[in-house]
DNA sequence: GTCCGCACTGGTAACGGTTACAAATTCTGT
DNA sequence: ACAGAATTTGTAACCGTTACCAGTGCGGAC
């Protein structure tokens, strides 16, 4: 078995031209079934597989995608929600065909590391994992032409395709959830307030309160990382303004609110109710296990590669906004509120 | 400016050959200075980037990297174990000029689903995460002839490159520090036993056992996933059978074991002690924060990729089997056993 | 003044595919 | 048996780069 087998080594060996195996390849008309056996034989004898390299330069198309991740999310990549979202990402990618690479990409970059990431390789499109990948990467990446994919959504980029999930709407639900079993005087710890995913929530929780005709409480609203840290610190003052129930952007705040609940000497959902965001596989497992806002990341990475590559092929009938909806999780760590 | 510009209209833009431009390109020696500098500032003003495909073919070299994960870890590559890995990779590869593609492979696949994924792009090295993923993917991937580098290490395949932690050694000192807080009856919630890391960790409590002459019982140690839900079913059961502490093989089935003690109406490290392994991101603020044995994870992302990238380049001083230590991390949920 | 070496330059052939088009073959219908 | 159409096959150009080799021009040694 020769080691660099190429098209016309398959073509002598069958007693063809090269165009014929070529047509074999590629599934295409016109060739004899006599000769379309011959072919596919011989293929098989050598292990022969086309090389990726010959035919993207002849096609002008890799078959690869660019998954760009914003670098500084080094932490929150590190949960489970990343490694969620790009195994959805991957396995469409690999059902259809493509590969994934995975980039990360940052303002801190120098410009010439940025460009080779951005233009090192020819990519048949992009998925920008959140809307801050854009204010680094999308003058770059428009001036190539490829298609561009957002998760989560941008609203200074208001054109790009996009995939997201309500987060006023999941934001509205928790909190009217703590309402409804009571609750009057409801913290938040949102988070970092130039994410827009963040904003969002703290819409939703705004507008629930509204609706119900409960104040809005500023003090009650404070800002973080998404992170587990994040969520410790906050709860840590929020406990000083005396919330009966908190709304928690993310199962990890969640975590570490729950864990400095319990410093305190409190109990929940006894003294203090808690709702996290997210529904992670943690969440169950979490004293007391973590009642939650289930968001859809895995079908969100694959309905993000999907609709990649439905715009890399042309396809015609395409939604280009695609918003999937958060579904409450009922646990044990809400409950009414102490009388 | 235009669209598609190739090294050609470079040349002729700067009166030059396509050969000068070459060198440019590839800062390689026999240009004018003269010559240099009109081609580097016309390839600036053109925005020109040389075309990877055309690159690839010429050289035979992809610049790119295979990360092949095993498919079945679905719910554990869903931890933040696997995407600290994957960052660590990426990172790596980035900073040295080459991509990594993701790609999940397990022997449920269809043959030819598999051999696409792994010989439908040319790829310059292969990472495979976990031994498991020798099992399926090493034939074909050996008959490429390209390097592989095995996170983790298959005692099957010993002749091939591996960064691996010393998953005896951490189970060893996890063990002996259980020990010398007074503990005599330590359990042990393992990882699924075909894997090669939990029978390391097994055989490492073993020998701690042994060296402090303390009988070894095997109904105290249940193997199950490294996940939640695993560590949580295996602690019910083994608080049936006593143990003053016990060994979980990963945070993750830590976090489970302590709600399962939870629910039992006991208390850690009071009832209890826990020792946990890996020292994710969460062990902090588990309640309460986890006493763990820490994997250099990070890193040996970052090694495996560098120990590639040096074979991919020739590089000839290479320690093709790099072995890091797990640390020690001290925190709330070990102490001496009641009396 | 000739010869040689050296730095530089440019032409051409790979690399391994796809594809438009022309050529050859087979298939129709009369 | 034969024109014309339909099918199959082969040829050659092209995709954008690098490698290799043959020039060119120039300065210094003799």
């Amino acid at each position: 078995m020769p080691k660099n087998v190429s098209i016309d080594d398959i073509a002598k060996a069958a007693y063809v031209s090269r165009s014929v195996v070529s047509r074999v390849i590629n599934n295409r008309p016109n060739v004899s079934s006599h000769a379309r056996a011959r072919v596919k034989e011989v293929i098989k004898e050598y292990g022969y597989v086309p090389s990726s390299a010959a035919r993207s330069l002849a096609l002008r198309k890799t078959h690869e995608i660019s998954i760009l991740a914003p670098r500084r999310e080094n932490r929150v990549f590190a949960n489970a929600f990343w490694s969620l979202t790009f195994l959805g990402l991957a396995e469409a990618c690999i059902r259809r065909g493509y590969f994934a690479t995975l980039n990360m990409i940052s303002n801190e970059l120098d410009d010439e590391l940025k460009q080779r990431i951005l233009r090192g390789h020819s990519m048949d499109g992009y998925v920008f994992i959140g809307h801050d990948v854009a204010d680094e990467a999308i003058e770059v990446v428009e001036s190539l032409e490829k298609p561009i994919v957002v998760l989560g959504h941008d609203t200074e980029n208001p054109h790009l395709a996009s995939v997201d999930v309500d987060n006023v709407d999941g934001a509205y639900k928790a909190t009217k959830y703590l309402i409804e079993l009571g609750h009057e005087r409801i913290g938040v710890i949102a988070g970092p307030l130039e994410a827009q995913e963040a904003l969002d929530r703290v819409n939703g929780y705004k507008m629930a309160l509204k609706d119900h005709s409960l104040e809005s409480d500023k003090s009650l609203v404070l800002p973080s990382e998404f992170s587990q840290q994040g969520g410790y610190q906050c709860m840590q003052r929020l406990l000083l303004r005396g919330p009966t129930a908190v709304f928690c952007t993310s199962d990890a705040q969640a975590m570490g609110a729950l864990l400095a609940i319990h410093e305190a000497g409190l109990k929940v959902p006894e003294d203090i109710s808690i709702i996290g965001y997210d529904d992670l596989p943690p969440a169950r497992f979490l004293i007391p296990p973590l009642t939650t806002m289930q968001q859809p990341i895995y079908t969100m990475g694959q309905r993000a590669t999907n609709l990649l590559i439905d715009l890399i092929e042309g396809e015609t009938e395409v939604v280009t906004r695609q918003l999937l909806q958060p579904v409450l999780i009922e646990r044990d760590s809400c409950a009414a509120p102490k009388k």
